[in-house]
DNA sequence: CCTATCTTGTGAAGAAATTCACAAGGACGC
DNA sequence: GCGTCCTTGTGAATTTCTTCACAAGATAGG
């Protein structure tokens, strides 16, 4: 297939919210122009994101409500279930643990470690917080396929490491640091610190 | 001056950090291209950037790199000291409301706000939680720059509706929802979720 | 001073992403 | 069946972003 840009599948995960809303308001077909009205984006953008992926829609009426938001859950890759590991409980990280959104998308959350033996044997929602050392072993009885790394900056490319190394395919970096990872490893950064830059920078040169 | 691309202050923000990196190591000129492998870029990328501001390098000897840094703090506005508001004192909220990474690049937190009364008065870090309803009286009395947005995805709207009511010229909003603002006003989302999906798409589809 | 070696800054080329614009398919009323 | 009205899907045009490539400035060594 060929490549498609992150700022597409940005915008597929925001398609797919936004049919559940229509969904939610019982609304059973919808038209590419609404799709792009309701997220600032125009009915081209829309229909050409969704055309690398085949045609889903009936031209003259649009597009089954339904029928899109299962094929883009199946284009996300998110009928199967992905079983994610968070390491480092500071608050990000428990935050994280307890926030539903995840869940609600079929993110499972498979174990939750710190390095931290203050921190270790403490409950977090339904889960016990773990050994970071015990994330390698865990991951050999159910294999883990996203890691969520909310660990000091310090010691992410140790944390990054262990989780390529028990066979993690996925990465979401909070620290804030470039991590080096093989290629075959998907890696994404979210860094909050840059973004608050990037509102400093649109503050500070208007227009 | 022309438009800058958000991509481009991207880049310039994460130059900045690995210019402080440099700094620390005692590093006092850096080429385009030694910028570029620490950020998995290329020279004519760095340059390119760069050129957007002025001309900061000396030919045949790279950037000094004090000076550059200081031309990126005061590029990106990282100069003025930015007044950050939080609303939602949730698990997020309070998990931003006590990280020492914004502080450390001159955003400074003028108060943290939530609906909640059993959250109202309780004290996180330094700061004591006030009531929602008090922002805008706040930021009457010292002007709010900054509005993070923690809270549920239905507040969302009415809390930024809020903030930009108070002053606020930008808003950082965590919340999974698409809010509108008037066009004076700086928007970022940062949406866990939606980077989550991002990764689950270049698991289901590799390469 | 002259030559060899760097590195910047930037037009021009190239690649990528977005928007345009329209043929073609389907629904609906008459 | 026929005409009208919609809306998709997609090549082509356009715009935006990135990379190339090189003239020009600066340094260093002899």
């Amino acid at each position: 297939m060929k490549h498609i840009a992150d700022s597409t599948v940005r915008r597929l995960s925001l398609y797919l919210r936004y049919l559940e809303e229509f969904e939610a308001r019982g609304q059973a077909t919808i038209s590419s122009t609404q799709l792009a009205e309701r997220g600032h984006t125009t009915s081209a953008q829309v229909r050409k994101d969704l055309s690398f992926f085949g045609s889903f829609g009936k031209r003259g009426l649009g597009y089954s409500v339904p029928e899109l938001e299962k094929r883009l859950r199946r284009i996300l890759g998110l009928e199967t279930e992905w079983r994610v590991a968070i390491v480092g409980m500071g608050k990000i990280g428990a935050a994280l643990a307890s926030y539903g959104g995840f869940r609600q998308r079929g993110f499972r959350i498979a174990g939750l470690y710190d390095d931290d033996p203050a921190k270790i044997g403490k409950r977090i929602d339904a889960f016990t917080v773990r050994a970071a050392a015990d994330f390698a072993r865990d991951a050999q009885k159910q294999p883990v396929d996203i890691a969520v790394l909310t660990v000091p900056a310090g010691a992410a490319q140790q944390a990054a490491d262990a989780a390529v190394a028990a066979g993690v395919r996925g990465i979401m970096n909070f620290a804030p640091v470039q991590l080096t990872v093989p290629a075959t490893v998907a890696l994404r950064n979210v860094n909050m610190a840059l973004e608050l830059e990037g509102l400093a920078f649109a503050l500070t040169n208007p227009g």
